[in-house]
RNA sequence: GCGCUCGUAGCUCAGCUGGAUAGAGUGUUUGGCUACGAACCAAAAGGUCAGGGGUUCGAAUCCCUUCGGGCGCACCA
């Protein structure tokens, strides 16, 4: 349990000792000048045990006055209790986390959690508008498993739609020769034509192709369709245009340190679609509209619109919606699950509603099992529109890496930096920028996509953490080269070595909430005002050449505990960190 | 039309279930390196929290309303 939690069950006994049951909140205070702390609940129980603010504030205070680890217990406004910490209960939860960083988190009753992040398109280059998914997934992923859950993850990619039928029908018109396509076509395997390079430039090909030749966009469905059918010639060829894809897909989530444990896409779930319309039409779900079959996924208690979920087009194709419940239905049959979360542009969270009721009613899913949808804001351009670059085209996401790339590698300390190691660190710089650039802003809000602001390697940026976790770590080396031992935190010289303590105490309370809110900018934040806090203490001392050996020792296990803790958070972000820079 | 969402410093954004004096970064102005790593530290300036009304001891936060952005509403994903 983290030391945090412990004062604030003493703190809730105190409160039950004067006479109150009920529970309160610790909070680091806002108003340093009058305590380190604050409790700002003596208001909120005034109505309810009829009783001035300030008389229940002294109630509290006058049992807490005899707990010895809180001083400087006082009451202001309207019936704020502020209040400290002692030196010396600080200095124990140091010691208490030093050697274990893990005692400053608190787990979780763990969970089976299915994360479903990925999203690529089979057959087309990762853009932008993927990097939120695999970003924010990725860190709420290693989140939950840091608080102690269970985590499968899927890059769920998207190889069923209509981009399938257009890329094959392109392969069609351009290679007409291929053994696929000759009559009597019986399954053997055949060399592809094209190198993975070409996939670029196909898909947009044919998807201009069908916004001008309606012919052309009638016939990609159709051969949709056939694929969905499992039509033995196109089903080869795209299975062979998936590998040749996902070999890509594949390197750059690597790059973003995206490790998924299931690459499994849309068509592993047509396995389960015929049982699972068995089961819908056996309840008495689906019905034919025109031409199409839905289901009615409203409830008694809607007040406002909500379309019925459309599962088979009059054509006889599936959709997406098809395609993500059938998932769902495959993956309660194969794991143990608690809770399934998705993390998509929040423009599908009405696709995903519908999919979540679906599931529910049908009994798909149980009541106990929590479907969670995730959303991001969507990522404009800075005119507000969906993100172009200059040429008009979207900006895969391998070019704006290396874009940044160029920005950290004018900036790399070459005397420090061995020159084969330069490239390397130049990228885990600028992914470092990239990824905290990323998850700075709130999850849900939309996301205005500028190179320049990733690009920015000053400030609240990544390299500046980097640059500050390299710095301890450098200090910690130089303390080891020179023999110098640290064991125990016993004394803490003034206000900016508290500061520093005060913002490691809080860190049980940022992951919680960042963990309720399924968004990293608590994390973010949070990991700057640590690091700052620390720059602040460097700045101020000399550690190494410190002549008191208490204060020495001291500040060696607080740089030691604070490069730990950034390290642990930093991976959790999934950004690496460079041994220099 | 129905629904969702947003409007906070010049710019980009935080602000948790309502709490005290509104917070960062950046930009501007200024000070600090013969270095435990200056991609750093310190300081100044900068806000009618879109407007109006309501609830409350207390509102950027909750409710209503006006204005202004963005988005979604079955055979694309």
């Amino acid at each position: 349990m983290s030391y945090w939690k412990k004062l604030e069950e003493d703190l809730n006994k105190a409160v039950k000792e004067a006479g109150y049951d009920t529970s309160v909140t610790l909070s680091l205070s806002n108003r340093p000048d009058l305590g380190e702390f604050q409790i700002n609940d003596a208001m909120r129980l005034a109505k309810e045990y009829h009783k001035s603010p300030i008389e229940i504030a002294n109630d509290i205070k006058r049992v807490l006055d005899e707990d010895k680890n809180f001083k400087d217990i006082n009451i202001a406004g309207a019936g704020f209790i502020n209040l400290s910490l002692t030196d010396q209960c600080l200095t124990s939860f140091v010691n208490e986390i030093k050697d274990n960083i893990e005692n400053n988190i608190d787990k979780m009753e763990p969970k089976n959690i299915v994360i479903d992040y990925g999203g690529a398109n089979v057959a087309k280059a990762l853009h932008v508008g993927h990097l939120r998914s695999a970003n924010i997934g990725e860190a709420l992923n290693r989140l939950a498993k840091a608080l102690g859950h269970k985590t499968i993850s899927d890059a769920h990619l998207g190889d069923a739609g209509l981009q399938a039928g257009l890329v094959v029908l392109e392969m069609k018109e351009r290679f007409p020769e291929l053994l696929c396509f000759q009559e009597g076509y019986n399954g053997e395997d055949f060399e592809l034509p094209i190198v993975k390079e070409d996939l670029k430039e196909i898909y947009p090909t044919a998807s201009n192709k069908s916004k001008e030749d309606e012919n052309f966009l009638n016939e990609a469905r159709q051969i949709t369709y056939q694929i969905q059918k499992n039509n033995i010639a196109y089903t080869k060829l795209w299975d062979k245009l998936s590998a040749l894809s996902i070999v890509d897909i594949k390197e750059t989530y690597e790059r973003l340190n995206a490790k998924f444990d299931l690459w499994e896409g849309e068509r592993d779930s047509f396995q389960y679609i015929p049982e699972m319309f068995d089961l819908l039409k056996e309840k008495g779900l689906t019905y034919v509209s025109d031409g199409a079959t839905v289901m009615d996924v409203k409830e008694d208690t809607d007040d406002k619109e909500m379309p019925p979920i459309l599962l088979q087009k009059s054509d006889g194709a599936y959709l997406y919606a098809t395609t993500d419940l059938a998932t769902i239905y495959g993956r309660m049959k194969r794991f143990p699950i608690d809770e399934i979360w998705y993390t998509t542009d929040i423009r599908q969270e009405l696709h995903f509603t519908q999919v979540f009721r679906a599931a529910y009613k049908s009994g798909i899913v149980p009541e106990s099992v929590k479907l969670g949808f995730y959303g991001f804001g969507t990522m404009n351009g800075s005119d507000g529109k969906p993100f172009k670059t200059r040429t008009g085209g979207v900006m895969p996401l391998n070019e704006l890496i290396d874009l940044i790339k160029v920005e950290c590698r004018k900036r790399l300390n070459e005397n420090i930096v061995e020159e084969e190691n330069r490239d390397n660190v130049s990228e885990t710089i600028a992914l470092a920028a990239l990824k905290y650039a990323d998850l700075l802003p709130f999850r849900a809000t939309d996301y205005i996509f500028d190179p320049a602001k990733f690009s920015d390697l000053d400030g609240k940026t990544g390299p500046y953490l980097l640059y500050s976790t390299i710095r301890m770590k450098s200090l910690l080396n130089k303390a080891k080269e020179e023999n110098i031992e640290y064991k125990n935190y016993t004394v803490i010289k003034n206000n900016t070595d508290k500061d520093v303590l005060l913002t490691l105490l809080n860190l049980p309370n940022v992951l919680k909430r960042a963990y309720e809110s399924k968004s990293l900018n608590e994390v973010t934040d949070y990991i700057y005002k640590l690091t700052s806090s620390y720059n602040k203490f460097y700045s101020e001392n000399k550690v190494l050449t410190e002549e008191n050996d208490n204060l020495r020792e001291s500040w060696l296990v607080l740089s030691k505990t604070v490069w730990e803790t950034n390290m642990m958070l930093l991976n959790i972000m999934g950004i690496d960190c460079p041994e220099k820079m």
